[in-house]
DNA sequence: ACATTAAATTCGA
DNA sequence: TCGAATTTAATGT
């Protein structure tokens, strides 16, 4: 099972190092960060695998540690779509939590995943104490809001191959995605889950890209050396 | 929809 | 632990 290779500059981050290298636990005290370190739980989630499941109630907040994790929701009829992905460095879930409701949607692992799991009783907690926290909670909403704006602009307004371009590019908002990796491991059918298109119409708008030196395509995922030049392109 | 290629897994030594 | 054989996943048209 383990595979000990020199792989010894691949970090491999730690639970700890992702709390306190998050951007929201930068306004805590020492003592607010010891009880999150303490009542944080972390979980490996294999390929495939659903963290949390549309319907059941929300009792955690959920960061990723490492690999790749969706927003995704399938219909009665069993089509897909995926809302967005998140890579390490990035959390998700707030909305669930704040609301009270039930999960809006699917959280599954693209990629084998370590995922940081906040009881609510802690999330609750540090809204009510820290105001760093609550700001830190308004800052991601509200730039949650403008990638759900962007994406609705570009969805009315433009063809598919801007359409993909756009999806792709969001990915890397730093605020939401601060730990997206210029290597995206995402296939050609989970770009298109995710910008809703066909795979085939993904494959050629990929090559589109890629011709304009907007993206390298590679077996299983596809490489971004510039995500603004992207996020600006126009066709 | 189909053919091709890459990767992951299985299996026997 | 190795690599060949087989199966599964992803790509390209």
């Amino acid at each position: 099972m383990s595979r000990n290779h020199a792989a010894s500059h691949e970090a491999v981050p730690t639970l700890a190092e992702t709390i306190r290298g998050a951007a929201w636990a930068r306004g805590l005290t020492p003592a607010q960060l010891a009880r999150v370190e303490s009542d944080v739980h972390e979980r490996s989630i294999p390929a495939g695998d659903c963290v949390f499941r549309r319907g059941e109630p929300a009792r955690h907040w959920l960061g990723v540690v490492s690999g790749l994790v969706k927003i995704s929701s399938a219909s009665p009829s069993g089509k897909a779509i995926t809302f967005t992905g998140v890579a390490a460095g990035g959390w998700i879930g707030e909305s669930a939590l704040l609301r009270g409701g039930p999960r809006k949607a699917d959280v599954v692992a693209v990629r084998a995943s370590r995922v940081a799991l906040m009881p609510r009783d802690t999330f609750d907690w540090l809204v009510d104490a820290s105001i760093a926290f609550s700001r830190y909670l308004l800052l991601q909403l509200n730039e949650r809001v403008g990638v759900y704006f962007d994406s609705i602009e570009s969805n009315r307004l433009e063809d598919s191959d801007v359409r993909i371009a756009h999806c792709i590019a969001s990915l890397f908002n730093p605020v939401l995605n601060p730990g997206m990796r210029k290597d995206v491991p995402l296939s050609q059918q989970e770009i298109g889950l995710l910008s809703g298109t066909s795979r085939q119409r993904t494959n050629q708008a990929l090559h589109a890209l890629a011709r304009c030196g907007l993206v390298r395509v590679a077996y299983g995922g596809v490489t971004v050396s510039d995500p603004d030049a992207l996020r600006r392109f126009d066709g």
